[in-house]
This record gives structure tokens, sequence and C-alpha cells, in this order.
RNA sequence: GCUCGGGUGGUGGAAUGGCAUACACGACGGCCUUAGAAGCCGUUGCCGCAAGGCGUGCAGGUUCAAGUCCUGUCCCGAGCACCA
């Protein structure tokens, strides 16, 4: 029986056959309850999620793990309790729930398995999934497993391989060489995390950054709509704020210098001066420009140095090519930087300004060039003191006139320029430092044209200047940069491409409808080579069987060495391939080429994971059309911080394209998204195998029972917030489920005798049990579980107190418990006579009336103070709560002898009295 | 350095500007028990016999009223970090 599936009422609970039966122990034997109830859902199938219907749906996501050979960590159950919680509360709201899970399995720690163990990666994987899915089950949660999904899977990467031809073939996918760690001892590349203190982690060997070819995708081009399109999701503030920070957009001006015609550059008859450019986002500062600095790698440089400084060049640009971007910033205490000899004339007032290289100026950011203004830039400031390199004030600020301070037209020796002039109608004094870095805005002197402007209106009127002279003109800058989409291993996705030689492009052109506009092509050797992707039906392209997982040696996968997967045949119209060592097969379409030896990160699989979810085993399509208009993308998506940025700007990005190629209907994948915080061990610490304080939730289930764990997760504090695990605590919520087993059932395993449909139970207990319900469901739909707990367990302490109890009170809070701790609730339901399953019971419903007390408690506060309380009916006037009050023994002391200077009156919270002191 | 988030009992934590410390842990006392476990009842911010006073990192401010709002400051955590 799926819960609340499309069946008719008559139908959703058949007979009830043995396992629908309660257990048969008369303690809380939680070691028999649970895996009992969780046969029970498996065997119904309760949490399969059809699609279609008329109920609405609610789709609610955990970020899919890592199957690690570790296990599952106690931060996995954390926030999959959450969402499970969410999707069994949305199930019993009457929505049709898709609550799914799958194994982000391709990765990099399965490769290192392999290279150490020589067993296929896939193995180990499967193994390893095996118990995150035993330790996941044991859990309880309600995935529907019919939806199961590996990203390791062909049939699933099959349609990974297809979002990327989508990309490929709109010219957002190209090659590219890139900087990545080579080791040369163990002669292979490295990923970041395999580098510890600029060395390999295994072995210790040194390491440098050396270029490879790479695959890097075009998301620069959805920079805008990836930080526009924040404003429509319901996401932290904290991870908008990154992923903002991560795309930084800049405006400014991008401004053309001309290269000065040194007399020691070679001239070039008819070749028209080398033009830099520069990024800016200060064009109102151009006045203030002393000198330029070029990126070490920047292309004109080698152009630009004169003969004398072509030594000192050659040996900086040496130096900064052996740091990583890492080591750059890690030594910015210091700048350095050597003088190109060269000039370049400032094109706002025709001066020449010595061009420098600094490795402080990015190759990747902007245009990779600078205009240096050390009066209003920290950097520039400080490279300008250590080179000697002179400093202009252009930006200054209004100040009252001082009469000892004489206005100046010059610089004075101490460096202090007050300038008279007209701001906004008025004449000022402009105060400006010759001699000290003054930072943002201001008012623009020794700008000619600019003089007293404000800074914002000096940009307009200099970019407009700019652009009317065709020197310069308004410009955007991000900081986000291309993301490179290539590994140098076995145990990721192939590339579904085959390099060929230009004429056999051309004629594969010629037939191929899905090229992009100008080809992806990279030069080695002096030959150029083009991509050409497989067709969308010859898809999979499937991992061959490789002898040794270990890399090529060159710096290629180990997928390089696979010769008769590597050099084939190729029909580049049926995407057919055969092994090049093969005779040529017959037929035009036939042509050779070498397969891409590069896979895809692990990213790429979880790109679009949410997807795949609504039409797993679709064989046609990554997901029917009519399950992406049903189930949309998910309404919550929970998942740790860490993933702030890359997997979630990553997974937008590829979202977005398929929005623009028209297969998913909403432009953003995550609508709702939440972070649970990390749990850290007993210590306080972060757990960790070497601290020795990590926590397994195998110890905990066997040891507490499932529902404990997870009850105790979630009371442990907000979800959000990273909080220290606790054994003793973790007893008080255990006690709890206790109590709740007594309460509910009798020594002898039956129904415990004070519970009965006829009951007359405290008038306090049947409100509580309205303002539980309400509580724990507004609670729920906040994610605010540790006080939807407190709650519960403050009804418990009631239910315990009360002599008499209504059967209908006990079904409704076992209804309300039963997202918490389902197993106990279920076997309580079943106890207490009802059909299984308490998940298929809509939710129940709370009496606002109820919440309503009829007498309310009033503190009564003199001067702020509190003195004493009254009790009154609902609804009581202030003058009748004021008249209690004075003669109330414990407030009136306070009052005697004193005048009332003012009444303040809160209906049914609180009366203050503010007398004479 | 920049940008965020957070400092509340012995502990985890709770509090639409309106009783600070809900709920839980721990501790203490009691009941039950041959004993223990479990359970139940009570006490538990600090000072004080009490009346009362003082208390949400620290210093100010706004308000009849501040954990909550404002200013400054210290500490802790996270992210970014020469992005022109």
């Amino acid at each position: 029986m799926t819960c609340g599936g499309r069946l008719a009422q008559s139908e959703r609970f058949p007979p009830l056959s043995s396992p629908a039966m309660p257990t048969a122990c008369t303690d809380y034997n939680f070691t028999q309850i649970e895996p009992h109830w969780q046969t029970f859902w498996e065997e119904q199938r309760t949490f399969r999620a059809e699609t279609g219907g008329t109920r609405p749906k609610y789709y609610v996501l955990d970020m899919f793990p890592y199957p690690s050979g570790a296990g599952l960590h106690i931060g996995h159950p954390e926030g999959y309790t959450a969402t499970d919680i969410v999707a069994r509360y949305k199930r019993a709201k009457g929505f049709n729930v898709l609550h799914p899970i799958g194994w982000d399995a391709f990765g990099l720690p399965a490769e290192q398995h392999a290279v150490k163990t020589g067993t296929h990666p896939a193995t180990n994987t499967a193994a390893n999934i095996t118990n995150f899915k035993r330790q996941i089950k044991a859990l309880g949660f309600s995935y529907d497993w019919d939806r199961e999904l590996a990203t390791t899977d062909e049939k699933y990467y099959r349609w990974t391989q297809w979002i990327f031809l989508q990309l490929f073939s709109r010219g957002l996918a190209y090659v590219d060489e890139r900087p990545v760690w080579w080791c040369p001892e163990l002669r292979t590349v490295l990923a970041n995390e395999e580098v510890v203190d600029g060395k390999s982690e295994v072995g210790g060997f040194p390491v440098e950054r050396r270029n490879l070819r790479q695959w890097v995708l075009r998301i620069t081009a959805y920079a805008e709509r990836l930080l526009a399109d924040l404003k429509d999701v319901d996401w932290p503030d904290s991870t908008k704020r990154m992923q903002e920070a991560w795309i930084g957009r800049s405006e400014g001006a991008e401004v053309s210098f001309e290269v000065a015609q040194a007399s020691s550059l070679p001239q070039q008859a008819g070749r028209k001066p080398a033009l830099l450019k520069v990024f800016t986002t200060r064009p109102d500062t151009l006045f203030g420009c002393t000198y330029m600095v070029l990126a070490p790698e920047h292309l004109l440089v080698e152009d630009l140095t004169t003969p004398a400084q072509r030594d000192a060049v050659a040996a900086y640009r040496k130096k900064a090519a052996g740091k990583s971007d890492l080591e750059r910033t890690d030594l910015a205490k210091e700048k350095s930087g050597v003088f190109t000899g060269s000039y370049a004339i400032n094109p706002v007032n025709g001066e020449r300004v010595p061009v420098w290289i600094a490795d402080y100026v990015l190759t990747g950011y902007g245009t990779g060039a600078i205009m240096a203004v050390p009066a209003h830039d920290e950097r520039d400031f400080e490279f300008a003191k250590q080179f000697g390199l002179s400093i202009r004030a252009v930006v200054g600020k209004t100040e009252l006139l001082a009469f000892d301070i004489v206005p100046s037209a010059t610089v004075p020796d101490h460096g202090l320029q007050t300038i008279p002039m007209t701001v906004e109608g008025k004449l000022r004094a402009v105060n400006c430092y010759h001699k000290h870095c003054v930072a943002g805005e201001g008012i623009a002197v020794n700008s000619g044209f600019l003089d007293g402007l404000p800074t914002a209106e000096a940009k307009k009127k200099i970019i407009d200047w700019l652009e009317a002279k065709a020197v310069g003109k308004k410009t955007v800058t991000y900081k986000l940069r291309d993301w490179l989409f290539s590994r140098q291993r076995y145990w990721g996705e192939p590339f579904p491409i085959v390099w060929l030689n230009e004429a056999d492009y051309r004629r594969a052109a010629a037939v191929r409808m899905d090229l992009p506009a100008s080809p992806v092509t990279f030069a080695q050797d002096g030959v150029t080579h083009f991509a050409l992707p497989l067709p969308a039906g010859a898809l999979p392209l499937t991992l061959p069987e490789v002898s040794s997982y270990l890399p090529s040696g060159n710096g290629e996968s180990p997928l390089a060495n696979v010769t008769d997967w590597l050099e084939i045949w190729f029909n580049f119209k049926t995407g057919e391939s055969l092994p090049a060592a093969q005779p040529s097969p017959a037929g035009e379409h036939w042509v050779r080429g070498r397969r891409e030896t590069n896979t895809m990160p692990q990213w790429a699989g979880s790109c679009w994971y949410y997807l795949r979810f609504t039409d797993p085993t679709n064989d046609t399509a990554f997901a029917s059309p009519e399950a992406l208009r049903y189930w949309g993308v998910p309404d919550l998506y929970v998942g740790g911080a860490e993933h702030a940025v890359l997997h979630l700007l990553y997974a937008r990005f590829w979202h977005k394209v398929l929005f623009d190629l028209g297969v998913v209907p909403q432009s953003e994948p995550f609508t709702k998204l939440f972070h649970q915080g990390i749990i850290l061990g007993e210590d306080g610490e972060k757990m960790s195998k070497s601290r020795g304080n990590v926590v397994s939730p195998d110890t905990i289930i066997a040891s507490h029972g499932t529902d404990t764990l997870r009850l105790y997760l979630m009371f442990l504090g907000p979800l959000e917030a990273m909080k220290p695990w606790s054994m003793q605590q973790i007893e008080g919520v255990h006690r709890f489920l206790h109590k709740v087993w007594r309460e509910c059932v009798a020594a002898d395993g039956g129904v415990n005798p004070k519970i009965s449909a006829t009951a007359t139970e405290p008038a306090e207990l049947t409100r509580l049990r309205h303002e539980t319900i309400k509580k724990v469901g507004d609670d729920i739909e906040a994610l605010r579980f540790n006080t939807a707990i407190s709650q519960m367990m403050i009804f418990a302490n009631a239910l315990q107190k009360a002599p008499a109890v209504s059967r209908a009170t006990v079904l409704a809070f076992l209804q309300v418990l039963a997202p918490f701790a389902p197993h106990l609730a279920e076997e309580l339901w079943a106890r207490l006579g009802e059909k299984p399953s308490v998940q298929c019971a809509p939710w129940p419903q709370f009496d606002a009336a109820q919440l309503v007390a009829t007498e309310k408690k009033i503190v009564v506060q003199v001067n702020g103070k509190h003195r004493g309380e009254i009790v009154a009916p609902t609804g009581t006037a202030q003058a009748a709560i004021l008249a209690l009050a004075v003669k109330n023994e414990r407030i009136a002391p306070h009052l005697v002898g004193k005048t009332f200077k003012r009444i303040i009156f809160v209906p049914e919270k609180i009366l203050n009295i503010v007398v004479e002191q």
C-alpha cells in the first residue's frame, strides 16, 4: 500500500496480514520493533511516489552522499532525519511526496583504492553502496527506494554525457591549457587535496604547476543570470552572499593605453603601436595613474620588454610561473615586480607612465593589466612606495575652510594639498594627500575636466569622454572563472568526444547538425585536432576495462593506455567505432580518430541528479517532460554548507542551460535550500578518526535505537547550528520515548487501562493536545525540530500526570510523534488497534477555540520591575486589572505614597505602573 | 584585512520589544526497593535567613519596558582574501 497513493479509500487498508500486526514485546524493545516496521514499510512499499494524480506534489531532497569506505558519519543522518520528518509530515498533510536517495559514486577515493589494491573501482564502490544502504535503511527513512540511482551507472551517466553534448553544441565547452599539479616522481596529475604543503600526499614528493590540456565549461556566459536569479530563491542569506561574492560582479571601465614608441624597442614599420587595455572600477582616478602593471603572464610582456630589461623580466616571469596562486597570495606581505623598460601614454593627459610587471596583478581577472593609482589604491600605494614610483592624489575630501591652511596649486612638501573649488555650487576647500593612500570616494581634484565632481559623477563623465574618444568603454567584470571540467583520472564519466584531423572534421560537419558554431580544437606538435562529439544515439560511452589504474605517466588518464578503445576507426554519422588496429571498415563515414582520455569531475553527476529522480529509469530521455512538469524541482533541498558555492553554482548553471534548451520548465533548480550544521564530537572538536571522537550511527542504533537517535539529532539544537554530541543528553530523549511507551502500553503489553474512548481527561490535557498539534506542525514547517520535540515532551509529561486519557488524544499525539519517531509511533498505533500505517493517516486537526485559555496571567510591573501577577479572565480591561493590582499584597507596598505618572497596559500580558520616584 | 553569523545557568539550549533561563542533561534531597536498575515527587541563575538586590561577553544609548532595537568594543566561529 503506497502512502496516500491513487487507491480508492477501501483499497487503502488491505486485510491485516501478520506484518501489519504489532510486535509481541512487553517492554519498549526497539531492537525488535524497529526492524519489524522497516520490513513492513518495505513490503508494503509505503513510501513509493507515483508520478501524477490530483494531490499537490512535494519534492524533498537530501544532498546525496558519496559512499565512502568509512560508512555513514553522524552528520549524514542529521540532515536526512530533518528531511524525513518533513517528508512524513507532508504526506500526512495530503501531499504526494517525492523523497529519493542515490549515490554520488564517482570520485577519487575509489580510484585511489583501486590503484592500491588493483580491484576495479566499481567493485569497491558497489560494496560501499551496499554498506551505506544498510546503514541508511536501519535509520528508517521514508525514501522511495524504487528511485535509487548511482552516478556511476552507465544508464545514468549516459545522460550526464548527453547534457555535456548539449553544452558542447551550444559552444559552452572548450579546450584550453590550464595549470594543474604535476608530480614528476609519480608521473601523475594530482588533485588539490592530494597536495599537502607542496608535496604529494602519497610519498611526499615535490610537485609543480604544469599546463595541461583541459576541458573548460563557459559558466561565465551565465554569470549575470546566476547572480540576478538569486533573488528568486529561498536560500540562506549567507549562501546567497557567498555566491554573489564568488561571481564577483564589478562595474567599471576598460581603458586603452597606447604604448609609447621607445627607441630601444624594435620599430616595426607599418605596425600600429600596441594597445594596453586595463580594467578599472575607478575610471575617475585616471588622472592619478602614475604607472601601469601587467600580470607576468600578460601576452604583451614579451613585446614591451626592452633589451636592457630582458634578463630581469625573464627571471621574474620564471619565478612567478613556479608559484601557485596560493603561494602568490601567501607571500602577499611584500610586493615584487620588474620594470619592462617601456612606457605607455595615459589617454586622458598624454603623460608617459612606466609599464611594470608584478604578480600582484592577476592574469585571469579583467584584462590582466592595471592602471596604478597609488594615491587611492592600497596595493598600488605599497608597490609605489617599494619602488619609488610617484604618487598623485586625484580624489579629495571637502572639509571646512581652515584659515591656517594655504590653498596650493602645487603639492607642498608635507603632501597635504588644499584646493579651493566649487563643489555642487558652493566654494569648498578640498584636501588631498599625496603621501598617503586614501581609498574610497570623494571629490575629483587635479583631474582637469573632472575637477569638483563627486566620484559617481566623475565616473560617468570620464566614461562618456573615453567612449567619445574611442579609448575606453563602460565594462562589467566578474571574478567567476570558467569551470575546469576535466580530470586525468579513470573513475569518472568519459567525454563522448573523438579527436579528428581537420579534413575529416570538415567532412563530418557536413552531415552533423549538432556541432558548435566554431569548432573546438587544440594544437599539439604543430597539428590541430578537432573535437567531434559522439552522436547522442551512440551514448553511453562506457569506461573500458583497464589493466592498471595508474595514470599513463605522461599526464593523461589511465584511459590513454587502452589502445583498442583509444585509437579507433570512427563512423562520424552513427558513432560506431572499431579498434584502429583492425582494417579500415568500408563506408564513407569512417575516419581515423582518437578518443578523449580525460574524464569528467565528480561535480558532473551531482549537477542534475535531482532531475533524474523524477523519472529514474527512463531510457529515451534524462526524464520525461511529464515527470519534469509534475515533480518540477525540489521544494526543499537540505545539505551541508560546504557546498554553498561549487555544487550549488554548477547545478544552477547546468539547470539554466537545460532551461534554455527548453527541456526543464523552471530557471532555478532549488527553490528552498537549508544547511544543516556540523555535529562536533563530545569534546567540542570536529569529529575525526585521529581525535577518536567519532560517533557512528550503528553504535547508537544498537544501544538506543533509531527513533532515539533521530529524535536526539533533532533535539540537539537548531538544525543549522554547529553543536556538540553528548552521550548524556541522548538519555533524555530515550527516556521520553520510554515514557510514551509506558503511557500507552501496560506491563502485560496491552493498552494502558487509563486510555479509553470515553475517558474524561483533564481539560488541560485536551488543550495541550491542540496546542501540540499546532506547535509541532508550525515548527516542522519552519524546520525548528528542537522546539517541536520539547513541546511533545511537555505533552508527554502532562499525559503521565493525567489519571484518564481519551483515545483520541493519544492517537493524535502518536500521529504528531510519527514523523520524528516513526517506528515507535507505528507500533503504538497498531497496539491501540488502529490499522497501519500511521504514516498514511491524515495529520490531526487542532481546534483553534481550544487554544484560547479562559484565564490569563497578567504580569504587574512597577517602574518596569516585576512585582506580582494577577490571574484574570481573558479580555479583562485595564481598569479592573489595575484595581486588583493596587489591592494585591505583593504589589501594594511598592505603590504606597507614590503618584501614578503613567500606566501601560498590554491586554492579557502586562500592566506596568510608572510612579514618581 | 574584508564580509557574514554568534556570545544566555554547571551543560545542550528556549524566549512576536512585555514574567529571562521553556524543554532536556547534570547535581542535590526524598519516595519505592533486601539491594540495584528503572520510575516517581521536590529543589536547582548568583548574593541573601528574609525582605530584597544583581543577572543574557563588555561600555553606553533609545524605551514605561531591551537577550531582542541603536552606537562602540572584546571574544569565538564561518567564508573570502592582492579581483584593480
